[in-house]
DNA sequence: TATTATACTGTATATTTTTACAGTATATTA
DNA sequence: TAATATACTGTAAAAATATACAGTATAATA
């Protein structure tokens, strides 16, 4: 999650505040009074930089509809709206915004470890491990994985869900599905991008 | 506090879900539409209704200015700490304090149906269905169940999660794992108690 | 039996609100 | 050095929204 500046933490401060004390957000003209702007573009723009970030979502052509994605302190209780990764598109940053399909509200700390978005599962290719089409895998945004982990890895411009298994210049990605073959890769010769790893599962009957 | 009338009620919980699903509340158009009114002004009677009954209150002269005051049920945005059942104690109904193996916070909302507790598998006889010991089945209590649904039923004194079939008096609880066999109840004979279906799942790896 | 509450349709309008556009200025990055 | 991000003022128009008013109809209450 990109760092706000001082100002958009003052914005999303003001919102957090006026919903907790109101129930609803707050209009542009409402945060310029609160900060002392004059010009309701003022809020508008900050509102816009704090969607590109991540740290709200705006409902375009609706009055108020601000939501927050992400709150900077919990006043409620610890629960977030989690992005769930559909199709990334190729060469684009997997959290980028054209890629969340839509999101959850639940704990970031619902699994063990805490984690930082959904991937939707697509194929067949870890049945065995139990991993259906369309299951929502909660990964944690990390580089520090073991051979065994359930990794999300980036190879060129694919995004793969596999088990994680790396000697020395060697890595291999291994499926849980008997009709799918391992990936190998040299390391010396292609590239590989660990995005993450599993922590946990969720799926909507 | 009043009663609340069937139409409100409707309101109400109208206006909740909204607020659960974007964050902000609902306009007087959006309830029409939602609930299937064809002027604005039958929301807004409502409203004041319950802006009378004390249910909400209304800013007025802003737009989306609803805050709720009482909530009927809680949904929220915010998490529940939903309990976890592990072995259920022969005899004992499910939810007893002392089947409650845990609790963990999550939204009650966040698979398409809501839901009451975990159930936390045990064996291997639906391991073909992608669920695994020790997985985590979200359980809605309810005995309005289809055939091919996936439920929890009690059978004498023991607990288990199946899907069902049900024709006539005859009662099939169907594992998915060929290693273990159909169970098969003539319900002249005896008793079967449906305690809820499942809605979603979810695994810590 | 008159009154009040419920439960709406339908129309209209004043107000609220979003949002685009035109500027100004500074700091940071390429 | 040019481009981009931040950080605003100021104005205006289009769209969204609340809300008043005029009706109709039924059920419950005093």
């Amino acid at each position: 999650m990109k760092e706000l500046t001082k100002q958009q933490t003052k914005v999303l401060t003001c919102v957090e505040v006026y919903l907790n004390k109101t129930g609803f957000p707050p209009t542009r003209a409402e945060i310029c009074k609160e900060l002392g702007f004059k010009s309701p573009n003022a809020a508008e723009m900050h509102l816009r930089a704090l969607e590109k970030k991540g740290y709200i979502s705006i409902q375009s052509g609706s009055s108020r509809g601000i939501s927050i994605v992400k709150r900077q302190q919990s006043f409620m209780g610890n629960s977030d709206q989690m992005p769930v990764i559909g199709l990334v598109a190729a060469g684009s940053p997997t959290l980028a915004e054209e890629n969340i399909e839509k999101r959850i509200s639940c704990d970031p700390n619902m699994f063990k470890d805490s984690f930082d978005y959904f991937l939707k599962v697509k194929g067949l290719s870890m049945i065995d491990a139990g991993i259906h089409e369309d299951d929502l895998v909660a990964i944690k945004k990390t580089t520090d994985v073991k051979n065994g982990d359930l990794v999300v890895v980036r190879l060129e411009d694919e995004v793969t869900l596999k088990y994680f298994k790396k000697d020395n210049h060697s890595l291999e990605l291994i499926p849980a599905n008997k009709d799918f073959a391992t990936i190998k890769v040299d390391l010396r010769e292609q590239d590989a991008f660990v995005e993450g790893k599993s922590v946990g599962l969720i799926r909507t009957h």
